[in-house]
DNA sequence: AAGGCGGGGCC
DNA sequence: GGCCCAGCCTT
């Protein structure tokens, strides 16, 4: 079976969708936008990349430039997307082709690169140098599945999505547009393929795909259950200072929020937390309780109650009255920020969201 | 092969 | 509430 490569090219020439980091039919692809988008696509949506492309480029406008900044810059631009190995690879990737000189334009050198995978790879090597490899992401393994009405449940059946979509692209034409044909089984899958209610009337390729024939394209691709997400619990405190400021402490360089900031606060555990912490000053005691945040990770749901604590000075912070809630260890390694440039530090969606709890000074 | 790793939008 | 999203890395 063969498929109609170039009738999904023809698709494309008419309703491709404009992104900031594509080129303009005509124009050669920047391999820096090329490759900074993929990596913030991994597992994120178009729309939600879409402003923090132009901020990062608009801040980092080289590979040269995102090489010579400071980590803690380039988390900070990225802070609120998620997956912060991403960033941390990123700039690991910047100096390393920084003092390269160039990109490697084959898929093995690329996919020797930090933060670079198999799809990434593929990706950058297509979109950017027009080499006929086909990236396979979500998309096109729902579209390879739908076509080839495969089984086999994800992730399991990854290998043998990966072999049927390799000749999707199996003649000439399709493979001297390889840019175009990879770009094109994305907005296919993005725009017509859709995970729901797929819009087969439109699609160039209905009359080749068996998922179609069989009246069921929703059904694929198939995936195995999930695992289900446990609760963690866990106090974050924002002690206020002069300034005034605030309290904030680096996290640690793996784990969960990596090299991220972070509020001080206790560790975060799978039992509720201690009754014993009073939730209010009731008897004139030294914090305030703001709230509870919830907040969903891949593979656990958190919930911290959020304390606020005002002192004259840091010092205070230290003294044994604030005991159980704030203890000496929560802030061996703090610094304060004052509240005006908390815009500019590497937090966490989370943090952000904790911090929306207190008054911000005017 | 499995699990860690963010966050937001959709239904 | 579950699912999805232009996945990578470690174990």
């Amino acid at each position: 079976m063969t498929f109609s490569a170039v009738s999904l090219l023809l698709w494309y020439d008419h309703y491709r969708r404009i992104m900031p980091w594509r080129a303009l039919p005509g124009q050669k692809p920047d391999p820096y936008h090329v490759w900074l988008s993929e990596i913030m696509l991994q597992q994120t949506t178009v729309a939600t990349v879409h402003d923090y492309f132009l901020k990062f480029i608009a801040r980092f406008p080289s590979v040269q430039a995102l090489a010579a900044a400071p980590q803690h810059d380039v988390l900070a631009a990225w802070a609120g997307l998620g997956y912060y190995s991403r960033a941390r690879n990123l700039h690991l990737c910047a100096r390393e082709l920084a003092a390269r000189g160039a990109f490697p334009q084959t898929v093995p050198a690329l996919e020797a690169l930090p933060g670079i995978g198999p799809y990434t790879a593929r990706a950058i090597a297509s979109i950017a140098f027009n080499v006929p490899v086909i990236p396979v992401d979500g998309n096109v393994e729902r579209v390879t599945s739908r076509l080839f009405a495969s089984v086999i449940p994800l992730p399991a059946g990854k290998k043998q999505l990966a072999t049927l979509a390799e000749t999707l692209n199996d003649d000439l034409p399709a493979q001297a547009r390889a840019s175009d044909f990879t770009q094109a089984l994305f907005d296919l899958g993005a725009t017509i393929c859709t995970p729901r209610r797929p819009k087969c009337m439109l699609c160039p390729w209905q009359k080749d795909c068996a998922a179609h024939r069989e009246g069921k394209a929703a059904f694929y691709p198939v995936k195995t259950p999930k695992k289900q997400r446990p609760d963690n619990y866990g106090t974050a405190l924002i002690i206020r200072g002069p300034g005034p400021s605030v309290l904030l402490r680096k996290r640690p360089e793996k784990g969960l929020l990596a090299a991220m900031m972070a509020l001080p606060g206790s560790d975060w555990l799978s039992v509720s937390p201690p009754p014993d912490i009073p939730r209010k000053n009731a008897s004139g005691g030294p914090w305030m309780y703001l709230g509870r945040v919830k907040h969903v990770f891949t593979h656990l749901t958190l919930y911290l109650d959020v304390y606020e604590v005002e002192v004259t000075s840091w010092g205070a912070a230290r003294s044994s009255h604030l005991a159980p809630l704030l203890v000496p260890e929560m802030i061996v390694d703090a610094v304060p920020c004052a509240f005006k440039d908390l815009p500019d530090q590497a937090l966490p969606s989370l943090m952000r969201k904790c911090l929306a709890l207190t008054q911000l000074p005017a």
